[in-house]
DNA sequence: GCATACATTAACGCATACGTTATTAAGGGG
DNA sequence: CCCCTTAATAACGTATGCGTTAATGTATGC
């Protein structure tokens, strides 16, 4: 399983993006990046690359590799397509004739978000919250959608991880879950379809709203 | 203006991908294709790493870089895509409340598409077909929804260009066109948006048809 | 005759080097 | 005092070289 250099950047390059490590607006010389990962410049630049191609980075000559900060606006096209993505897949899943049995993986996440969020753990909700939601788009079946939901669900990992203090407990959200799993089960394509679709406007209009009361900037 | 190597290299392999010119299915050596771009192995190497993040090419060690081919199912599961994001898009240029002088670039590509069909000229309709489709994401007003069409609609430029000799002219699209820019028009967004889905559908059930009735393998 | 071990080859991964060029600072003129 | 010109700096773009390693062919043993 032998990593190479470019695959390693890319990872850690992507969780210090993911943590904040590297501040979103920020910039960063390559060859500082390279000093920092223990490497030469050639990996850094080629993960570089291929984080510009999946919108977390901008590679700027002269100027470093840029954080692509995520405003109000971009939180809002991002959900505008997770929405129409992800309940596509949810309708999807329904024509599936899914069993009971092919849906545990879906099941645990929700049991995992419940317990959570008795906890009132916070970021094992948002763990739990991920993993269903990467299930359910891999229960649609279609890896493109699977793909540009992964990476979206990317560019907003942080802004939502920052927002995740700021708002009430989740409770809806669990509910909204239970509902589309249910609507799957029973194979009701059209009604996981809606469901899912409500669920996901609720939170494009909760995240923009904290974004936009709490007047956050380079999120 | 100076366009980098890397640049000129994405260029004329992109170029190279949608003509055939490089077949699908096939590999080729970094080296190889260093030598026929007059260039060293470090730009197309970067060039074929953002085309990987495209989905157009697999870089595979010691096996060169991989046309990726797209077969039915392919077509199946981004053409799924295109009528989720680009009926949105409808729906959203509707709300938009756009001029008739907003419109004239999609009605000038509209009335291009009715002259090249008039003078049966497929590759004229297919342009035109292509910068309305484009028009239209962009009048939806979400980038992101625009770049992954863009994307998406690249992987099957090829496939599209290949069958498009094997189809009856195609006179309902322009119809449909005609009927989606005029909900536009008139701001209503659900039916801009269910009559583009309907487009989609039956662009996506006319191509994955022709692939397997013509057993197109390796498109 | 087939499988396995080994040698050979060459494509790649990555470090390095260097020329180019944008940026910044300094200096001179208005 | 400000603006413009010019020089210095350093980050990048890209060519190159080399060690590594996987793929292929060959030889050997069963």
């Amino acid at each position: 399983m032998a990593q190479s250099q470019t695959d390693q950047a890319l990872t850690q390059l992507r969780a210090m993006v993911f943590t904040g490590e590297l501040a979103p607006g920020s910039n960063h010389y390559e060859a500082d990046l390279a000093d920092q990962l223990g490497m030469s410049r050639t990996p850094v630049r080629e993960a570089a690359l291929t984080m510009q191609a999946q919108g977390l980075v901008e590679v700027q000559p002269r100027r470093g590799v840029r954080i692509c900060p995520i405003s109000a606006e971009d939180m809002a096209e991002i959900y505008d397509v997770l929405c129409e993505l992800e309940s596509l897949a949810a309708a999807r899943a329904a024509d599936q004739g899914y069993s009971k049995e092919d849906l545990r993986t879906a099941q645990a996440c929700i049991n995992d978000m419940d317990a959570a969020l008795s906890r009132q753990d916070r970021d094992a909700w948002a763990s739990a919250d991920d993993r269903f939601h990467t299930e359910l788009v891999r229960l649609g079946g279609n890896a493109r959608v699977a793909e540009v939901v992964a990476r979206y669900t990317d560019q907003v990992r942080r802004a939502r991880m920052i927002t995740l203090p700021l708002r009430s407990l989740p409770v809806q959200s669990n509910e909204d879950h239970r509902a589309v799993l249910h609507a799957i089960e029973s194979g009701d394509a059209e009604r996981a379809r809606s469901l899912h679709r409500t669920h996901r406007q609720e939170a494009r209009a909760l995240l923009t709203g904290l974004i936009r009361e709490f007047g956050l900037r380079r999120l």
